[in-house]
DNA sequence: AGTTTGACTGGAG
DNA sequence: CCTCCAGCCAAAC
């Protein structure tokens, strides 16, 4: 993978990322496929880390594909929360009822 | 340069 | 839902 890809593929992600509705939820294969990169769902959560301690994008709204969140980070739970992202007993995101539809917000 | 690890995913048990 | 396994790619060791 070519320096320009990786740049375009992290600028994408940011994109999509930044794009994502509050309330909702999106996972890293689905951000990763919307970037273009389908089977680059673990630069994605690499990126994310990356660039969190430099931009102020909504990471707290990309979850695993179970509705699993950050690890480490407690704080996200209760950001979703007061987005008004319900969670499951276990604290997870109930991402059956969350999960985000890019063609809605595409329209 | 080879091995291990990780903010992952999907399938199987 | 959880754990284990295999596939995946880049970064860290």
């Amino acid at each position: 993978m070519d320096e320009s890809e990786k740049e375009e593929f992290e600028t994408a992600v940011c994109e999509i990322v930044a794009a994502i509705p509050k309330g909702k939820v999106s996972s890293y294969g689905e951000i990763a496929r919307l970037a273009g990169y389908s089977h680059y769902h673990r630069m994605v959560g690499r990126i994310l880390h990356g660039v969190s301690r430099s931009m102020g994008l909504p990471c707290h709204r990309v979850v695993n594909s179970r509705g699993r969140l950050m690890p480490g980070w407690i704080a996200q739970r209760e950001l979703l929360r007061d987005e008004g992202v319900t969670f499951k007993a276990n604290g997870f995101v109930d991402i059956g009822k969350h999960d985000w539809n890019p063609m809605e917000t595409a329209e």
